[in-house]
RNA sequence: GGCGGGUUGGCGGAGAGGUUACGCAGCGGAUUGCAAAUCCGUGAAGACCGGUUCGAUUCCGGUACCCGCCUCCA
């Protein structure tokens, strides 16, 4: 199986050769975690957690190492916790960071657990690799690419020929646009923060330069180089990471590290728009994944509108996409139900040409028409075990589907007969009143209704609710 | 201002230099007591202007518009 990845460093889409097949690495920049993941945050979890399953399914679930970071070093946090504190609450300000940071985590796992999620293998977080940071930046002073001035200590942009190549800028031409304030102890006006010092007030941690704490970038730098060591195969993130952060990344790594070659491929994920505009507090369409699952839209209605749109392009949310598609699942879940070998599905392995489309860069729309071909083609099987492989509908909830219908099977068996012996009499009296009556009471149970000169055959849909039925008894 | 991406039928959204994308919706028909479901059939596109080519929606250039990044928002 051979996987096409469109690789940011070269523009160009690339055949995949891992470093080393029996250990696949991948590192995806996390959340910064001081609130609730919004939807924009959703996409790169989505996206590089079907990277992470095509990959476990080529090279096997013990063959790849996924990386995904949380960022708990945070001004924003830092403002949570001191907010609280102020407001009575005991413990340091380092306590009150951490209980911030574990609240925050806490919410993200299950928000993205109900987008189907699969946990990376390590979640590491920046503060528990504060010793790795502090290390890094050291060796860089020593190496020359990086100073202390003012309390700070900064990475020099001009001692790293490359910087800018990921993004395809030049350092020249981003000070002729900057429309950034320039620290004045800065020798470069690129040059960025590895390490920061820290107020009384700010959480902070002891280095040769002061009590401080670590600039943004050198986190994944850092924690990257310790679980995956130099080289790598994929770095992971969103479009807007690309600058500043990746290229400071790379230039961190590469310097630190100048016999590795950090991540061979860069893969970048465009962003999310809402109804075609932005998401943002102004426009008042901003929402989190958790605003989305409490209004009732499932989680892998949000995954399935999430895959119809490929990750290099901009995805827009709507509503009517997410209704298209609750009720295309809804249409899945029966089917699989109905007519798969549930107890053989298991065994079965998802479908080659869904493999083959998101080999294909990732090609989840395509894969996703090919879903649509596996019911077409009655390949039922197949159907539930791509369907589960995918993190679309997991085979949990089609044998649950299949219990709660075996409870319900007398019933409906009895309300057939019910509508048949009704429909009879009324094809004689022409009053199809109490036919129509019940029919309608059936559907609005969530029962289609299917009549035919052959008989009346009683098919729960995907909302079918068993208690309505009893009601009808 | 600098850099990058995009513009496909009513909507969503792909691939491929020439052959039906596909899904949803629509329309016609079969079927039905009426429906639903199903089946059959069907219309509809490639922002604009040039260029390359026997032939371009697909390659190249320009224009317009949209979007992103340049501000620790993924």
């Amino acid at each position: 199986m051979k996987i096409r990845l469109t690789n940011s460093k070269t523009r160009r889409k690339e055949d995949f050769q891992p470093i080393d097949p029996s250990n696949v690495r991948m590192y995806v920049c996390g959340p910064t975690v001081y609130d609730r993941a919004h939807l924009g945050n959703a996409r790169p979890v989505i996206v590089f957690d079907v990277l992470y399953r095509l990959l476990r399914h080529v090279y096997g679930p013990d063959h790849v190492t996924y990386v995904r970071n949380f960022t708990d070093v945070d001004d924003k946090i830092n403002a949570e916790a001191l907010r609280r504190q102020k407001a009575g609450a005991t413990g340091t300000l380092e306590e009150l960071v951490h209980e911030r940071t574990e609240e925050t985590i806490a919410w993200y796992h299950a928000d993205m657990n109900a987008l189907g999620a699969l946990r990376p293998d390590h979640e590491p977080r920046a503060t528990e690799y504060i010793t790795q940071m502090v290390a890094m930046t050291a060796d860089l002073i020593a190496k020359g690419h990086a100073y202390e001035a003012n309390g700070h200590v900064l990475f020099r942009v001009r001692s790293y020929k490359d910087y800018g190549k990921l993004s395809g800028r030049s350092v020249d031409d981003m000070i002729a646009g900057a429309r950034v304030e320039i620290a004045p102890y800065k020798e470069d006006p690129m040059d960025f923060v590895l390490w920061k010092p820290s107020s009384g007030e700010e959480p902070g941690w002891a280095s040769p330069w002061g009590r401080g704490r670590p600039g943004w970038h050198i986190e994944c730098s850092a924690m990257a180089h310790e679980l995956l060591g130099e080289s790598f195969d994929i770095h992971g993130g969103g479009l807007d990471l690309q600058f500043p952060h990746h290229e400071n990344e790379i230039a961190q790594s590469a310097c630190a590290h100048p016999h590795g070659d950090f991540a061979h491929y860069w893969l970048h994920n465009e962003m999310l728009q809402v109804e075609g505009k932005k998401m943002s507090k102004s426009l008042g369409n901003f929402f989190t994944v958790r605003d989305l699952l409490d209004r009732g839209v499932p989680g892998e209605v949000i995954r399935f509108v999430f895959l119809m749109t490929h990750y290099r392009s901009p995805m827009d949310w709507t509503a009517e996409k997410a209704v298209a598609v609750d009720a295309k699942l809804g249409d899945y879940l029966v089917l699989g139900e109905r007519f798969a070998d549930l107890s053989t599905a298991r065994l079965t392995a998802p479908a080659p040409e869904v493999i083959e489309a998101l080999a294909d860069d990732l090609n989840t729309h395509l894969a996703l028409v090919e879903i649509d071909r596996l019911a077409d083609n009655a390949r039922w099987n197949e159907l539930v075990t791509t369907l589960d492989f995918l993190g679309l509908v997991p085979f949990e909830r089609f044998e649950a589907r299949r219990a709660e219908l075996a409870g319900s099977a007398a019933n409906l068996a009895r309300l057939t007969e019910t509508l048949a012996s009704d429909r009879a009499s009324a094809m004689a009296s022409k009053d199809f009143s109490t036919v129509d009556a019940l029919k309608s009471a059936l559907i609005a149970a969530g029962v289609e209704v299917r009549m035919s000169k052959a008989g009346i055959e009683l098919v729960p849909g995907p909302d079918f609710d068993p208690a309505k039925l009893e009601a009808l008894l």
